[in-house]
DNA sequence: GAAGGTCAAGCGCA
DNA sequence: CTGCGCTTGACCTT
């Protein structure tokens, strides 16, 4: 029995479940233990691009992982069997991103069809400090933003990823670092490395 | 293989 | 303050 992932609120709906929003999926203590440990265990990768002859860094750091090759040293497998009791997706990815101030960002996008599965939702825990995420329809015909609290679990269908878009926005208030832990599932064959 | 989309920082605008 | 839309260009997707 699981006392946290009590209630979803509704975001957004489509006939694959929309966008689901659990608020308290995880106790607290537990969503701030396997913060601290992913973020002193995941192999952290930083990325670079070009902009205006510029090599500028991707403003945030990557992980990912296979789910049947999850480090033991790391909570992963704990934190997907949590999300598969209440999302029953066959995951066989998790990426994870470490935005670590207000300066990390991601820009307004939708997940790369090419790395999910049609008909399979995709599954983000929040960790560490409070982000906004903005959300909005690809035809502008509205737009919303959910402040994702630690411990909460972010709930997109496939059909959510041609419908919207999704990013995190920079800010200038102080916030601390955050990480994402987001379960897909990936057409095989793929390697963490793609 | 051509065409179109992505997405990074910074600016102007509402 | 915030979000949004525009810019270039290498790379990715269709």
């Amino acid at each position: 029995m699981d006392l946290f992932a009590t209630s979803a609120i509704s975001l957004f709906t489509d006939p694959e479940g929309g966008i689901r929003y659990w608020p308290d999926f995880l106790p607290q203590e537990q969503a701030d233990a396997w913060f601290e440990r992913l973020r002193v265990g995941c192999e952290w990768q930083s990325e670079r691009r070009l902009m205006y002859e510029r090599l500028v860094d991707v403003p945030r750091l990557l992980a990912t992982y296979r789910t049947d090759a999850l480090p033991e040293s790391l909570p992963l497998a704990d934190l997907l069997a949590q999300v598969r009791a209440t999302v029953p997706a066959p995951f066989n990815a998790v990426g994870l991103n470490f935005y670590r101030d207000g300066a990390d960002s991601v820009a307004m996008h939708n997940d790369k069809l090419h790395t999910i599965v049609p008909g399979q939702p995709i599954a983000l825990v929040s960790l560490g400090n409070a982000r906004r995420m903005n959300l909005r329809a690809k035809d502008r015909s509205r737009g919303f933003a959910i402040e994702l609290a630690p411990g909460s679990l972010l709930v997109m269908s496939h059909a959510s990823q041609l419908s919207h878009l999704h990013g995190i926005a920079k800010t200038t208030r102080a916030v601390g670092p955050r990480i994402s832990a987001v379960f897909r599932v990936r057409p095989e064959p793929w390697a963490p490395d793609d």
